[in-house]
DNA sequence: GCGCTTAGTGTGTTTCTGACACTTTCTGCT
DNA sequence: AGCAGAAAGTGTCAGAAACACACTAAGCGC
């Protein structure tokens, strides 16, 4: 079957950049191709867009379809438009970021034939297209976006003890935090809710367990509360 | 002539919403549309992303054919995709926002026989497409990066008062701000440069005139420093 | 020379930020 | 039993930044 137009079209994507958090690294989700161009390199998860849906709707398509993730975070990254990204034709990628809780998608291998891992930021392979360019892209946005929503907690559990959550901080951020200054802040908030529990089978002091309460967050939000770390 | 493949492709536009400041009211472009859809109703200059070229260099020839402008401080917006956001065929739209000085780009009219006007962002028209949904989004991200980017310069003209920037400030974040504090702050940071040259012709007390520097900014922001307001 | 208009200027209070070190609790090893 | 190891949990002080606030200076028109 042939698609006819008068004018020419470009091809669009979308790629979707997926972090995850593992209690001491930054990771990002990777498939390897199968096919050309770039066959075997490692790249993000994306495909095509399909005429009858909308763009975040054919991100989560490819990433389900692609690496069997289905809750998450999602928010568009930029679009990547260079005439030349894709040797095949014309591709214009509407790239999205996504934070999910690496706890809620264990490491299932390849759910569709493909091969998927996960791979520390700071490990990461070489990448096919320009899909390095939009990694860099999609943490420089992270980290901005970080201090100012409480976009964190997608990345945890949904029980946390403030010591992961300031790790996953400090690994964001790629700085190292004052533990009182951190505590002081993030409890002053008000946002998280304490619960009657506590680490089990820790080789020390356990901590006490939290939730972050969005309820409360989008109710001072509209109140002109900013969160800010 | 025809272009055919074998995968649908949607088309892709790109539009432009830019902004200008007049001394009292911060200001969009439009057009009046010749052609249907929404002919005769007023839209965000934009148009088809040829095939060689890339996204930006597309917003700028759109806006250098529709408008005339050519200076201009350009940044990508968000990409819109919903899949009727165009009656006609499927339209990805990736909309980029603009700042230009007034002064540069005065009043001319139409440049391409197309209706072309300013309008205070207070009192628009009703738009076609889903522009008015674009307007809020750019709206929204000028008053957020206004506040730790300096690009609120790219509005005035290169000579500028405190008092004129001041006035730009109030109207793109819609409050009042302490003359006082004002002034310490921005003169604080060390990035205008006081000219030896003063207003002419004014029913009051002369205001002096100052002018970014922007080599300073680009060093400093090197190291770390961080424009705020 | 008086009235109108905008430019230009400093201080004190309060709030926020950031530096900093010890005690508590739990486990595992001897 | 007790000691070593590891992370949890906790408060204060000093300096910096934010904010509120009101008068004098300069130029023009009448």
């Amino acid at each position: 079957m042939a698609y006819t137009y008068q004018h020419p079209h470009p091809a669009v994507t979308v790629d979707a950049v997926v972090f995850g958090f593992d209690d001491a690294d930054l990771k990002l989700l990777l498939i390897q191709r199968k096919l050309a161009p770039f066959k075997g390199a490692w790249a993000l998860p994306g495909g095509f867009v399909r005429l009858d849906e909308n763009l975040e709707a054919a991100a989560r398509r490819e990433l389900t379809d692609e690496t069997g993730i289905t809750r998450l975070y999602l928010e568009q990254l930029y679009t990547f438009g260079e005439p030349d990204r894709d040797p095949r034709e014309r591709v214009i990628s509407v790239a999205y970021y996504a934070l999910v809780k690496l706890s809620d998608h264990a490491l299932q291998a390849a759910s569709d034939a493909e091969n998927v891992a996960w791979f520390p930021v700071a490990e990461l392979p070489k990448l096919g297209f320009d899909h390095e360019r939009i990694v860099e892209v999609a943490l420089k946005r992270l980290k901005a976006k970080v201090r100012y929503e409480p976009i964190g907690f997608e990345l945890l559990p949904v029980k946390f003890t403030l010591g992961e959550l300031q790790r996953l901080y400090e690994a964001v951020l790629e700085q190292p935090l004052d533990k009182r200054n951190f505590r002081k802040k993030i409890l002053g908030m008000e946002l998280l809710e304490a619960l009657d529990e506590y680490q089990q089978d820790v080789a020390h002091r356990a901590a006490q367990y939290y939730r972050f309460n969005r309820q409360r967050y989008e109710q001072l939000a509209k109140r002109g509360f900013n969160f800010e770390l």
